[in-house]
RNA sequence: GGCGACAUAGCCAAGUGGUAAGGCAGAGGUCUGCAAAACCUUUAUUCCCCAGUUCAAAUCUGGGUGUCGCCU
């Protein structure tokens, strides 16, 4: 069967290096998994690959939307897809690198998106409810509608509890992922999770805002700002360029808002811990075991060709 | 040296006699179409120290220590 390398990982952890070596040296080509890194112009905030980088080894899925266009996980799981029989039919190994889970997800698991897809003026209407009436007024609606999502979904949880009225009316409800684990069958996945000790993570984090803010940060949300896009497009709900518009409205000093969107990263990066941590057939990778990231890259790459050539066996009995 | 105010978790704090609010940070978690989103759980056997009053003290009294302010 064929494979595909994964390499996930909070932010900040080192997902890009690590991917691009790995790349270089199992002749891959790199999909990123990363909500951001897929629009156009944004390229400061969301810890883009260089020039560079994207030189050495051909990514996808970066830099191919316009911020201004809304996007979702079913449209991700549809282009990666196409983008992985892309590179197996030039005889690559597709290396999936990021830190979105819900993306990942996609594409490890046989996630159906065809059914539900979104209802504007229902998602608005719902909305406008909710704020008149309630929460509470939506739950209540959503335990008439769909008993099981009600019982699963926080009360509290105004998104989710939208999203599932959407699917109740449309005839299709919204799954549980847990009724429906089945691992995707398009190919074999090796599984690696980077990650750092906790302090570290930090650390780096901190700092790569600062680098971040040095490398025209502000400079860039003013620019997005420049060419039309506001607060209310999903793009520029991402950390780094929310907390930049909040300093841009007078909210809160410049030295807040990088506080903040350091803060904001360090909760992110908690969070996607949590997510891949659930994975069970992950390899985890401490880098901070190691005494350096040369060390700890040569260390992945012998254990992910170890990995390619005993899938390889197992799954070819000619051989 | 004198006078005054203050001292509660890593930080900001509420509580002024009835058994330690809340927020932030930290930790853990949930996840099927905005996911860098949204949401949930958790955190002080003890209130600077010692003694006293009281059935009962973070709260009242005395002493000590520390910080800040003012005066000389």
């Amino acid at each position: 069967m064929r494979k595909i390398i994964v390499i996930a990982g909070p932010t900040a952890v080192g997902k890009t290096k690590y991917a691009i070596e790995a790349a270089k040296a199992l002749n891959g080509e790199i999909v990123s998994c990363d909500s951001m890194q897929l629009y156009k112009y944004m390229d400061i905030g969301s810890a883009k690959p260089t020039k560079e980088e994207l030189s050495e080894v051909k990514h996808h899925l970066v830099d191919i939307i316009d911020p201004a266009q809304p996007f979702s996980v079913a449209l991700y799981q549809k282009l990666a897809k196409n983008a992985i029989d892309e590179i197996f039919a030039g005889c690559k190994i597709p290396i999936i690198a990021g830190g979105t889970g819900l993306y990942l997800n996609s594409l490890l698991y046989d996630m159906d998106f065809s059914n539900v897809s979104k209802n504007e003026e229902l998602r608005k209407s719902l909305e406008e409810d909710a704020a008149a009436m309630g929460t509470e007024f939506l739950y209540k609606k959503l335990e008439s509608l769909d008993p099981k999502a009600a019982e699963r979904i926080h009360p509290n949880n105004t998104k989710k509890i939208i999203r599932a009225i959407e699917g109740a009316y449309s005839g299709e409800k919204i799954k549980d992922f847990k009724d429906c684990k089945e691992k995707c069958k398009d190919y074999e996945t090796i599984l690696i999770g980077l990650t750092r000790n906790r302090a570290e993570l930090y650390d780096r984090i901190n700092e790569r805002v600062d680098t971040l803010v040095s490398e025209g940060l502000f400079e860039e949300v003013k620019n997005l700002l420049d060419m039309g896009l506001s607060e209310d497009d999903i793009s520029m709900k991402g950390i780094g360029y929310k907390e930049v518009i909040g300093y841009f409205e007078e909210l809160y000093t410049k030295d807040d808002a990088i506080e903040l969107i350091k803060k904001n990263t360090r909760h992110f990066a908690k969070r996607q811990l949590t997510w891949f941590k659930r994975y069970d057939d992950i390899k985890w990778m401490n880098i901070s075991d190691y005494g350096s990231d040369s060390a700890a890259i040569e260390e992945m790459i012998k254990w992910l060709k170890k990995e390619l050539e005993y899938t390889t066996k197992a799954t070819n009995p000619t051989m």
